[in-house]
DNA sequence: TTTGATATACGAAAATTATCGTAGATATTT
DNA sequence: AAATATCTACGATAATTTTCGTATATCAAA
């Protein structure tokens, strides 16, 4: 296993955690509003992802149910690990500085961070 | 214009971009302390990089030099947008405090990221 | 100057990913 | 029940990316 996923799987992988559960339909429907692809084109990546073991599936209807497997929070870390190995050579607060700096986080984002931070004053 | 490297052009990149210049040799033996793979399909992701505008090379030597086009901090930046677009919903905090906890910053790297922050503190 | 090592150029195969058409099953509507 | 709509399965093609072999040029050494 330990697969990670492609361009177009990252985009109903999105699709699914949202909504949590859904259809190969209603997947499609939302990548129609930002992308021109066919039906069937969906439901054939998703039925590679299922053999890959990305996502599983309850066919006990005739219409299939797709949950993701793999959580955001396991993409996240492995989309983190390739870029900061990649481009950041292995850096973590140049990421984080770099992320900073160009999306000019929110006030609300900064304190969050911070707040973040304060865990890590008081220890060794 | 305006393209993004593909995995394996990322890989070279970030070897031309530790030496600032390197010929399709450089290139090709540090990679082999990794990976396995021929000279010239080293040298032919090159030339493609270089049809592509990624990489520029002075040719006036029979072993041409190549450069990046493309900096560091661009890539950088390109591989931030994407994946918190596709994998952080948007949200910038959210990346950086997967990323603090996830990899374990140093205490100078939280220093740092700290001292980056204070800017931010007058403001507004 | 012949031999051998090392370069580039480049076509073409292999591997990976994405897209779609069609067939057949199942449900829904008239 | 017949017609229509919707679903899955799946093979085949297209597009993209990666890999490599071979031809040819250049340089250095014997």
């Amino acid at each position: 296993m330990e697969l990670k996923p492609t361009e177009s799987e990252l985009e109903i992988l999105q699709v699914i955690w949202k909504r949590g559960q859904c259809t190969v339909r209603d997947v499609h429907e939302e990548l129609a509003k930002s992308k021109e692809s066919g039906y069937t084109t969906t439901l054939k990546l998703m039925q590679i992802m299922h053999e890959k073991g990305l996502v599983e599936r309850n066919t006990d209807a005739k219409t299939h149910l797709y949950k993701a497997v793999i959580t955001r929070g396991e993409a996240q870390q492995g989309a983190l690990d390739k870029i900061i190995s990649t481009v950041f050579k292995g850096s973590t607060s140049d990421l984080v500085i770099q992320a900073l700096g160009q999306h000019r986080a929110s006030k609300d984002e900064i304190d969050a961070i911070k707040d973040y931070l304060k865990q890590f004053e008081d220890k060794e």
